[in-house]
DNA sequence: ATCCAATTTGTGAAATTTCACAATCGATGG
DNA sequence: CCATCGATTGTGAAATTTCACAAATTGGAT
């Protein structure tokens, strides 16, 4: 068969196109989405390498994979330009030479294609041909998701701010999009310091699905946040969640250097008519986050927020009451009228829950004089220190007024 | 002059009436109010006693004087019947032999007067005598204040919803009835576990009148609840208000033998316009007792509430999310499953503020068994137990669900 | 200048906590 | 029936905390 004129047929399938390929380069080819999920392999192959093995087998190729591909500088080339791309061997990931093109629509990334090297090594031709090929590819894989996205977004929006009330209905539409509901969902959400444009959002969509932590079954936007309802996925069971908010920012400095984006998760929750309250929680922790002193990391989930759950409606009612607690008001008193430092030795040996070694050599004094101060402090706001409900209240009181 | 008319004629102050008394019985008198607050006294006396000198240069009894007198049931008897009392010696109070017959209009008590011994021994005439001068000290006392009273009532309720609003305003009306105003004031409502009646509703006044602790600038009744306005009294400044809410269930059950009666007060302000901010303040301090669980003492003021000044808000957002901390949910889970103790284990740990050795004695097990099992919780909720803030979310939770 | 009270630091003994290790007991599963 | 695991209790040594006491320092107040 002639290599000018393979290509000038109409494909019915995706396989079909990847049999093609495969036939004129002599080496497997594999198609990809822009998430990386397989979409088609070429069958009558003699061999292959162990990632192609695993990317088949899980129907996706394995993040371990992917993040290689980005240190390693090949998806981010793929992702600059519209080249094919030389892929050397890369042993540690199992991964063989081979030749890769995206597969583009003007910016925005539809797939790629990956071939293998097979018998005799690809050549400057061959590029010119897998180019050629991924241009055949855009036909497709742009089955226009756009109007059923629309559609999906409008929903997903309903389910948000809690219009959509039965669990059975909810299940009901959503079956009909997606093969398995997701059994435990959260809502995510990302908040970007900068301007999220289009190119940013796209560039967190494809991060978010290439974590492989999470599956996500809608995303949207909202002013500069990305919201998005995600699926904890095996083998990793509540955690999933976790792991995502932990690895994402790491992610978008690795292969964007974008460090702007806060996230934060809403509870993890077992029904589909809690999206609205998992919502309204990942929000709040951002909110959290935002009002935190800058020394204290972010939260990521509410799950971990512990008594800063309660930090929104605990402020607003401290905002009705004219004065705060009066031992803090009596120290801070003290403090004015006498030159010392027990506020401040109060709130260290606290921090620290009434450590007094830790307490002293925090703020560089013998530890008699941090037992000293204490004692002072207990004599002040006539308090026993060593009470666990006078400890809470101050903290609490201190913590919430450490708060912006 | 003849003692069967020296009564028959009007006297135009009770300083006449204490006077003629005085002439008739040959004993100093003193005429005081239902709160033992001196209203007049006979004036060319030859000698007295350290009591009765007190009790004029104070312009009341001294409160030691007046517990004195319940103690040796003088004021029982007075408050029974209406029948004059013999009163031997007090040594320790300094109070000397005397008389005293109770001004009564019916039931209510409107105040006392008191003959002390002067150069004759006061014998049966002399109380029919007395009995008869406390009849017409009636008409001296009854000045009907009940229409001033009512516009008085009517006024507090305005300051306690909030109705009044200027700060000059307050001051101003305030300064028709009062010599002083109150500098610091604190809204103190009791609240009767049985049924108000009027009886009980004056017993209570008079509690309050009698305690020398606070000053009420104004009170009235809610439903079983009785309110006012008191000012901490010199020489007790802020204290004050403790100290009378400290005595006032003592007091009640010394005696009347009441003791269904919480006391609960507001914060003390300076500021007048903050009359309703107390009166809030001081039902949400009966309200935390009312949920308290009942191993704990009852709250007396809203300055000492600590976190439980958020029990509210609290409480609010807990029922508003369906699940609680998921820590305490695994904890429980892991007991259930397995028939241990760790959930009540980490409460006793928490609530002793991580003191191994009380916490195991309080669980009666061995210490070590009680670090394994701490360790234990740590490991299921993952959370280092020796976080200040871990420790206060745990414990604000538990506490929180402590409460009925 | 001097005194006094509050603050800081030091010392050492007693109490407490922490930790590693081992033995016992009971339930569970193969 | 045995093996195993989790829970409990015990022992003892090392580390840490607590507490009483003393000495030095400081900043005012008289």
């Amino acid at each position: 068969m002639d290599k000018h004129n393979a290509l000038d047929r109409t494909f019915s399938s995706m396989e079909e196109l990847a049999d093609c390929i495969s036939e004129m380069m002599q080496g497997p080819v594999t198609v990809e989405d822009s998430s990386h999920r397989l979409l088609a392999y070429s069958t009558h192959d003699d061999h292959t390498d162990a990632a192609r093995v695993s990317t088949i087998i899980g129907r996706r190729v394995p993040e371990h994979v992917i993040n290689k591909l980005w240190k390693e500088g090949i998806l981010p080339a793929l992702h600059q330009n519209e080249e094919p791309v030389r892929i050397p061997e890369i042993h540690d990931i199992g991964l063989g030479r081979r030749m890769a093109a995206p597969v583009r629509n003007n910016k925005d990334i539809l797939g790629y294609i990956w071939v293998l090297e097979g018998s005799r090594s690809l050549e400057e031709q061959d590029a010119a041909f897998l180019k050629k090929a991924a241009a055949k590819a855009i036909v497709q894989l742009q089955t226009s998701h756009t109007a059923m996205q629309q559609h999906r977004r409008d929903y997903f929006w309903r389910l948000l701010t809690g219009d959509a009330a039965q669990e059975e209905e909810i299940a009901g539409q959503l079956s009909n999009w997606f093969n398995a509901l997701p059994s435990r969902s959260a809502v995510i959400v990302l908040e970007s310091g900068i301007t999220l444009d289009d190119s940013l959002y796209d560039k967190i969509i494809y991060v978010m699905n290439t974590s492989r932590k999470v599956k996500s079954y809608f995303h949207t936007r909202d002013q500069n946040r990305i919201v998005f309802l995600a699926e904890p996925v095996y083998p990793y069971s509540e955690e999933g969640i976790r792991l995502f908010l932990h690895d994402f920012p790491v992610m978008m400095k690795e292969r964007f250097q974008m460090e702007e984006i806060q996230p934060g998760a809403g509870s993890v929750y077992r029904s589909l008519s809690r999206i609205k309250q998992s919502y309204e929680e990942a929000l709040h922790v951002l909110e959290v986050n935002r009002q935190l002193p800058g020394d204290r990391p972010p939260f990521l989930q509410y799950e971990e927020l512990g008594f800063y759950r309660y930090a929104d409606v605990i402020k607003k009612k401290k905002n009705r009451d004219p004065e705060g607690d009066p031992s803090l008001a009596a120290l801070h008193e003290y403090d004015e009228a006498n030159q010392t430092e027990l506020f401040d030795s109060l709130r260290t040996f606290l921090h620290v829950d009434g450590n007094m070694k830790k307490a002293s050599e925090m703020m560089h004094v013998h530890v008699n004089t941090m037992s000293y101060r204490i004692r002072r402090v207990e004599n002040i706001i006539q308090k026993d220190l060593k009470n666990a409900y006078h400890k809470l209240s101050l903290l609490l009181e201190m913590t919430m007024e450490e708060m912006k």
